[in-house]
DNA sequence: ATTCGTCATGTAACCGTTTACAAAATTATC
DNA sequence: GATAATTTTGTAAACGGTTACATGACGAAT
């Protein structure tokens, strides 16, 4: 009844020969002559025989196995980031284990720790946000891993990202120069997320920098969807036209784009009544009406870049700890100067 | 140097029983006597055991792990079914092992070979086009698996999604009704993608029953990107406009957003000039402008349901083979009836 | 011809659990 | 109170590879 499925000491059976120069034609090729090497081969593809991984992670304390703890999966650019990393780790012969958090770092913990215990060679993970319980798992296991999203040169454990203050600087100081004095925000949620905490800093900074602030009335946090975001913008938009900005800096793409159907829907002429910045430049942005002036973010790289350091780390090459990506300014319609002030004729 | 991470036989050491209890105590607490459960547990907490899942694989031959290979995961609606999977399976107390094919089944079937030696319980795979060699590695290992996004009641192995050809045939027999008779067509890439396939037929019978037929100038098929889609749309009214037709179908939701960028780029009135019809009902397609008129496919469920039948049927549970899920026609904005031939005024 | 080094291959212990089976402890039955 | 039935715990053999070490074969050096 039960075929049992064939297993290296079948393959030897077969071929004549001892298991370990099996192993050997599997793991290191060259240290068996060609004559065996191909003998074995064949026998191989014939039986169709098919290692077990968990006796060769028992025996060889390795899994080639990459885990990646990401808050969702159902956001565009975690979405694109994960298939650029998972081409790349499947190129290399690695494969992806992935688990989502739902931003709650508990859960994050949670997560990690199966995968620990299921066997990972190294770890991916969002950002710098961890419980010590996560943090201590980690170190005493040994585990390579990365933070994604960031840039902390400073710390010593590895991130790969772009620098969002800095970044949210530039965009907001682009407003500026613009001419823009009311510039409000549309943010992401920041507890939890030290990217979304790290763009306020960076929207403050340019905006104190010109005697400026980010006035309570004008700064808003919403969640990730379509629909939160939207609602976010129509809050902002509910006092007396007056009392609006001219341009609003939004957390990233997606809460720009609420922002934009919001106003569109409020009959605003976006950029000339409102101008709209978003973050991350996800791939349809530019394709909006208006199209959107953005930050962009080569989410790609980011991730790819993640992968190669824990693959290199792992087979013993040397990685540098920290990377940074380029943000870029990338200037769509969405984006003008104000519209003069006090019923003079817009030029 | 070493801290040697702490094994069971630590744990039992450190309690004073036998590696068996600790072991019965993790996976079958009920067979342990409550007064010594406790004991082990602290004792598995204060020492930080973490079961070391290879070797639990190696010896009980579970995993508890389920694998899914999609498309890609930079597509809205694999993404979405993805997280709804990870967190249904994660409440399970499974681990998702994700990989991408591209749309290659052979990339499929090397993915899978992967994810098989790498020890999964189950397998979910998109839609029903795989390679022999795939079929033949599950049958071979008994790996129990389920074919999403389709509905075959008539195989032998299970399936959980919409019937595509009925869903597409109710999308076209709606325009039909509303008085159109110049159908089109933007489908996505046919070949390895039989709900693509299935979606065409539906047009096609559609038409058929009223005497109508989908012109070979107004079928089209482009890949899944709002670029591809757009300049599909172009070529599409490439031609005179005497030539074009008064609606089009379109194999999904991002399809139908690139035909309308692209018709309101040439300044046609979407719907009076061209009705817009689209597919899957991604969570921006409401809010677009005009907004989508599209067919709702319920994802979560589907993913939730594909992640419930394996777990059911890995647990010994009965399991229904096959389940079909409800696709229902959404009406918006993108649809109306055509505009009077022959400069009669439009009512 | 003998000795030595090199390279290819074999031997067998080990990786950290699970689990069939055996043994011991407890409870039920008469 | 003795015996049977039942529950709890222990013993030790897998599970299917890897790999340190041993062995043997062969050619080079003396």
């Amino acid at each position: 009844m039960k075929p049992k499925s064939v297993g290296i000491r079948d393959v030897a059976k077969h071929v004549g020969v001892s298991t370990a120069s099996i192993s050997r034609t599997l793991n290191n090729p060259e240290s068996v002559s060609p004559e065996l090497r191909m003998r074995i081969d064949a026998a191989i593809a014939e039986l169709g025989y098919i290692p077990d991984a968990a006796a060769r992670a028992l025996s060889s304390r390795r899994t080639r196995t990459i885990g990646a703890i990401i808050p969702t999966v159902d956001n565009a650019m975690f979405a694109r980031g994960i298939e650029a990393l998972q081409s790349y780790l499947s190129l290399q012969g690695y494969l992806l284990l992935l688990s989502t958090s739902g931003y709650d770092p508990e859960t994050e913990a949670r997560q990690a720790q199966n995968m620990v215990s299921r066997g990972i060679d190294g770890l991916i993970l969002r950002g710098d946000m961890h419980t010590d319980a996560l943090r201590r798992l980690l170190a005493s296991q040994r585990i390579p891993f990365v933070n994604v999203g960031v840039y902390h040169p400073d710390k010593p454990y590895a991130s790969v990202g772009g620098n969002n203050e800095a970044a949210a600087y530039r965009a907001c100081r682009y407003l500026v120069e613009l001419g823009h004095t009311r510039i409000g925000m549309v943010a992401a949620i920041s507890s939890n997320n030290d990217r979304a905490t790290a763009r306020v800093s960076g929207v403050r900074r340019a905006l104190a920098e010109s005697g400026l602030s980010l006035k309570p009335e004008w700064y808003i946090e919403v969640p990730y969807h379509l629909d939160d975001a939207r609602q976010g913008a129509r809050s902002l938009l509910s006092s007396p036209r007056e009392g609006w900005p001219t341009a609003v800096v939004c957390g990233n793409d997606v809460i720009a784009y609420g922002v934009l159907l919001e106003a569109e829907r409020r009959g605003l002429n976006v950029p000339n009544d409102l101008s709209v910045m978003g973050f991350d430049d996800l791939e349809w942005s530019r394709h909006l009406r208006p199209s959107l002036t953005t930050m962009h973010v080569p989410t790609d790289e980011v991730w790819t870049r993640a992968g190669e350091y824990l693959v290199r780390s792992l087979s013993g090459r040397a990685a540098a700890l920290h990377h940074e990506v380029d943000v870029s300014l990338v200037v769509r319609e969405s984006t003008s100067r104000p519209r003069p002030e006090g019923g003079r004729k817009a030029r």
